[in-house]
DNA sequence: GCCGTTTTCGGCCCGACTGTTTTCAGTCG
């Protein structure tokens, strides 16, 4: 089992407990214990071998126990025995809006309903109102609720995709005169890889007829609540978007609340109580009432004594203990960026000349373009066969003579790993190569063992310089290579080789998780888009939330040193 | 269930909105 998998467990243990009306602190230790495990950044497998399950933080002798028995008899009775006392429909019932652990349990109890067709059937013939605590209008909601849920069955939204509709609506709320600030804040903020919804912040003095005029925008298609300081609608596409309105005066807790995480609030919180304040998205408040107010985020964390952490570290994964000791990292900026090593031309599936690539590539800023097209076995791609491999090192050799002095033109390949584990092109012509790129694209299904041979074989050549999206995954529509991740990580470690972060929104590959551990062991990160058309150029800051995410620093990305440093580099390996 | 330079027991974050209620429970973020 991986890391996910026995983290979706203890998931479903929290729903399981809380359904049955659990001490709700119990309930999110077992939630508190899952997310530690996706936030791991190592094979829980291996943490389990080397007896180790206890250093986990949120994982304590009761969790540790269960993991070993999941882990070594791929069972858990306590989950076993959970499920049978409480059917495992409930916990899909309580994906719909409006509907948590007291009122599943109750439609169970009472009506013996257990799926969310049955819930349906029975909102539709009345069923419900009569309950305690219900009536015609839960009712109601609750069937909106359930055709809602069909609507966005496809999950989390890319951040692709929610990032340029939150820039949309944000646009909206800044031309309304009363309107002083509107900032996305959120997951989004966090530039994690996906989001459940929008979260948005107004800062106005004039609330209702923000919202008013904010609930008419043609792209909402349900309100779902509304108040002059919250309110949430849905999009026609089921995206949902919570909007909160504050006095600028108080900005700065809000927007430090509404952009979380949950738990690095909490941790937040709890810090604030130790100084005797509570802190909520209003202010701080002291035990005698009274107020110190934050129109300025960075004044929440200076008044509990912290320097301003970035969005992107906010996931309680030790930043605020990083932040007490003075050993923040000093994040990575999309400006730092100097260098694109991953673009594809007309040679093979780009659609622009490498002349057009480079023009955008400079109209980007950047100092160094390398045009990295595919090998011949990818075929659909029009992969490059030697001969036109070479032909297109003299275009670009020509192509060099015409270029502004100071901008540098690196012809590289992406070289197919094969399904044996070998490269699509012999040493000899990988050696006339000014960057190699190894990636694999096809055979993703092939076993843990088979796969993790191929890559840590391209690893293993001296000629490759960066694997690139090492797993393979399309987010929401492929899963990646079944990877041994520490094996490849610490093959890569070893070598010396380059691992990529790919900024194409829909891969986002290697991931935050993975890419931290990579910094931990000193790999060196590249950030590309791996460009099919100049204005994929502009995919690199979902690269940067990545890295960022990942604590990396502008030294630790090899696309931010010069371009003689990097060129030196590159000559010096194979 | 987890955790501890104030604690091995007693805490564990806070508030808006809705719909059902006569003061609040449930849900959500």
């Amino acid at each position: 089992m991986n890391n996910s998998e026995v983290a979706q467990v203890f998931e479903d243990i929290a729903d399981l407990l809380e359904i049955k009306g659990e001490q709700i602190y119990r309930v999110l230790a077992y939630r508190r214990g899952a997310e530690a495990l996706k936030n791991l950044g190592r094979d829980i497998n291996t943490v389990w071998k080397e007896g180790e399950l206890e250093e986990i933080p949120g994982v304590g002798k009761a969790i540790a126990g269960k993991i070993d028995e999941l882990l070594g008899t791929r069972k858990l009775e306590f989950y076993e025995k959970l499920k049978k006392e409480i059917p495992l429909g409930l916990l899909e019932m309580l994906k719909v809006s409006d509907v948590g652990p007291k009122k599943a349990a109750r439609f169970w109890k009472e009506l013996g309903i257990t799926s969310i067709k049955a819930l349906e059937a029975a909102a539709k013939r009345g069923e419900l109102r009569d309950l305690p605590g219900m009536g015609a209008r839960s009712e109601a909601r609750i069937l909106e609720s359930i055709q809602s849920l069909r609507r966005r069955q496809t999950g989390r939204l890319s951040i692709g995709v929610a990032l340029p509709i939150a820039e949309q609506l944000l646009a909206e709320l800044r031309k309304h005169p009363a309107v002083k600030a509107a900032e996305a804040a959120g997951s989004l903020r966090r530039m994690r890889e996906s989001v459940g919804d929008l979260d948005l912040l107004v800062s106005t003095d004039k609330p209702e007829p923000v919202m008013q005029s904010f609930v008419k925008l043609p792209i909402i298609s349900r309100v779902r609540s509304q108040g002059p300081t919250k309110t949430s609608v849905e999009l026609v596409d089921g995206l949902r978007v919570q909007v909160w309105t504050h006095p600028s005066a108080r900005f700065g807790t809000a927007l430090q609340y509404a952009t979380g995480s949950k738990e690095h609030n909490v941790r937040l919180r709890e810090i604030a109580l130790d100084q005797g304040l509570s802190l909520s998205d209003q202010a701080f408040k002291r035990d005698d009432g009274s107020e110190i107010t934050c129109a300025q985020e960075a004044e929440v964390y200076e008044r509990l004594g912290l320097p301003w952490i970035a969005p992107e570290l906010r996931e309680d994964r030790g930043e605020i203990q990083a932040a007490l000791d003075g050993t923040l990292p000093e994040l990575i900026e999309l400006a730092d960026l100097k260098a694109e090593l991953h673009s594809h031309s007309t040679w093979s599936d780009g659609a622009n000349s490498i002349e057009q690539m480079v023009k955008a590539a400079r109209a980007e800023g950047h100092r160094l373009l390398a045009i990295t097209d595919h090998s011949k076995s990818l075929g659909v791609a029009n992969g490059l066969t030697v001969e036109r491999l070479r032909k297109q090192r003299k275009e670009i050799a020509a192509l060099r003579k015409r270029l502004p002095k100071g901008f540098v033109l690196l012809h590289g390949s992406e070289v197919e790993i094969l399904a044996d584990g070998r490269l699509d092109y012999p040493d000899v012509v990988l050696a006339e190569l000014d960057l190699v790129i190894a990636s694999l694209h096809t055979s993703l299904r092939q076993s843990r063992e088979k796969v993790t041979a191929r890559l840590l074989a391209a690893i293993a050549n001296p000629h490759v310089d960066i694997i690139a999206h090492p797993t393979g995954r399309l987010i929401g529509e492929r899963e990646g290579a079944d990877l041994d991740m520490d094996r490849v990580l610490e093959a890569a470690a070893r070598s010396g080789v380059i691992l990529e972060i790919n900024s194409n929104p829909q891969r986002l590959d290697l991931n935050d998780v993975h890419a931290r551990r990579a910094i931990e062991l000193g790999i060196p990160l590249a950030i590309n888009t791996d460009a099919h058309h100049p204005d994929h150029l502009a995919f690199r800051n979902y690269g940067v939330g990545v890295a960022r995410r990942a604590w990396a620093t502008a030294e630790q990305v090899v696309n931010c040193w010069r371009p003689k440093r990097l060129r030196d580099w590159l000559a010096s390996r194979g």
